[in-house]
DNA sequence: CTGTTAGCGCATTCAA
DNA sequence: TTGAATGCGCTAACAG
């Protein structure tokens, strides 16, 4: 491989390198003639600036880590649009990171991050596996951090969470109070992931609320993929004799409409059906799904602020802000 | 931001930076006492190296892009984590970018990926737009450099490619052969985007070789969105009477099916409906869409051999593999 | 307005 | 087995 130099340029111009680097970083003041022997040189040369020497003298890699479970969720999909339009306002770029949920993939890319120097890190973690390593970043490393989803005890950095106890209590009291439900499957990723814990304590807390007795063969553990959500509701379906099916994501949710569609169930005539999130699927076609809306959706753009904010103003009092939940009523529960 | 560096380590633990370099890069011999006063040191550091140093050292940040039009598109999904899986095998990092199908975006993330002096590039380019700049890539700059989708007249580089008008061709056909269609509405990107110019010649050659004169009144062009699928179904149903629905791609079905849904038009009972890409929305429920095969479907795998071939073995006699398509019948089509 | 100098953090010579 | 010296490409300080 072969690149020119911010030197071969300036050899080629007839002027110093620093020079050069001015012109390019538009930087103090350069005479016309220069200018235009600069541009020329560097078209002819094909110059383009190596990041990694910039960023090691001026300790700033202009990267913004982005890191999120899953780029095929839309929801992380567009919390990744979002912030990458932000922050190349500002004239940052993006560096995109999956962890697949995966914990020791989760703790690659905290550390790939930290290596690459980058100048902030915006991530959604659903575990507290890697809050040791949070902590060194945001505290000794002091890399601006936003933490997505749900709060982590101990990790003092800023947070947009949602209530998702709050949520899954909403939507399992709507079946129970509006449709009357009492056997609702509820299909959960494993305990592990925080927010699975906090969604299980609103599915219980509402059964409780409403005199119902917590059956726990109505409700599953298992890893997020689709194979799992068929998988299950088929069970369900099969030997559990439910009257309602919460799914905790949409993963899960297609496979319960795809076991649905093969066992011939129908939504909402013969089963209800609500999944938690919101997404372009749901209204997809008829009956439309009901989930539960997030009242501000850009978390993309909230987290990009964030750390705008702690690294232009050197703002190091953590905020944290919370997203609220309300119910997104369509068809599949039972309601119209 | 505090970082700590190498040679802090090595002070720490009472020898040279060399040594500590040796220690982590696993070169050369170490004295087992050595070795654990620097593992000490590291950890108690909190020491991660700076991959732009060691960049600038190596002229190799061991970094391939991989960058496909939209992460909002199972298909290069797949293809990301397939070639992310394969190049770690490698010790490679994957950075992914996502151009939107914006001439602007691609050039400029290419543009940082030369910046970054990463060690190859997996692109799908769907335009030419930037092939003058590939060109640069790898003539002049010798990145490694595997494109997708489409071959590029004038870029001499690995290719891995699918016959798009063969696709689109096999498919009208089916329509027009099996299902005695005549009025095929067509759903396309802008012709700027090739893909779109070679699928929309398949559907013209498959209407010429059956003798069907070709209608433009049936043939939309549109910016690749939701929105549009659905708007343009609309107004073909309204107003040009098809008698089957063909979307070039996923986006624009689920606009389809979302119009179809709302005009309470049943596929494939009152009109047939195919689209060119698999994916799993095509079978989530039933009627199932019909579509094409890809027969050898890890393009990502495939992207990531060619590169590492071409880092790893030298090897610049440029490659190009082509993938076979096959119909995909399900039920919209109107088949069993 | 421009050039000279120095040093960012690391890996790679070469000596010892 | 280890250390010292060097330089990757760039920008910031300082001189001129």
């Amino acid at each position: 491989m072969a690149f020119t130099t911010l030197n071969e340029v300036a050899k080629e111009a007839g002027c110093s390198a620093n020079t050069v680097s001015r012109y390019i970083n538009k930087k103090g003041y350069i005479s016309m003639d220069a200018a235009e022997k600069i541009q020329k040189a560097i078209e002819k040369l094909n110059y383009y600036p190596s990041i990694n020497a910039r960023a090691m003298k001026k300790y700033s890699s202009n990267i913004i880590s982005v890191i999120i479970p899953s780029i095929k969720n839309d929801f992380y999909v567009e919390i990744i649009r979002e912030a990458e339009n932000k922050l190349k306002e500002y004239g940052y770029n993006v560096m995109i990171f999956e962890t697949r949920s995966d914990a020791d993939k989760e703790k690659y890319i905290l550390e790939l991050s930290i290596s690459h120097r980058v100048d902030g890190i915006i991530m959604s973690s659903i575990s507290n596996l890697s809050d040791k390593l949070l902590n060194t970043i945001t505290n000794i490393n002091r890399i601006p951090l936003v933490l997505m989803e749900i709060l982590h005890e101990g990790v003092d950095c800023d947070y947009i969470y949602m209530q998702n106890e709050y949520g899954a209590m909403i939507l399992t009291e709507h079946l129970i109070k509006i449709h009357d439900k009492k056997r609702i499957g509820l299909i959960l990723p494993l305990l592990e992931n925080n927010v699975s814990i906090q969604r299980f304590e609103g599915y219980k807390k509402a059964l409780e609320k409403n005199g119902i007795k917590y059956d726990d063969n109505l409700v599953v553990f298992c890893e997020i993929n689709k194979a799992n959500g068929y998988k299950h509701t088929v069970e369900l379906l099969k030997d559990k004799n439910p009257d309602a099916i919460f799914t905790s994501n949409t993963i899960f949710g297609t496979g319960a409409i795809k076991a649905f569609d093969e066992m011939k169930v129908k939504y909402p005539k013969d089963i209800s059906f609500v999944t938690f999130d919101e997404y372009d699927i749901n209204t997809l076609f008829h009956p439309y799904i009901t989930s539960l809306h997030r009242v501000d959706k850009k978390f993309g753009i909230l987290a990009a602020d964030l750390v705008i904010e702690q690294i232009l103003k050197k703002r190091n009092n953590p905020k944290k802000i919370e997203i609220d939940l309300s119910l997104n009523i369509g068809e599949s529960c039972g309601c119209k």
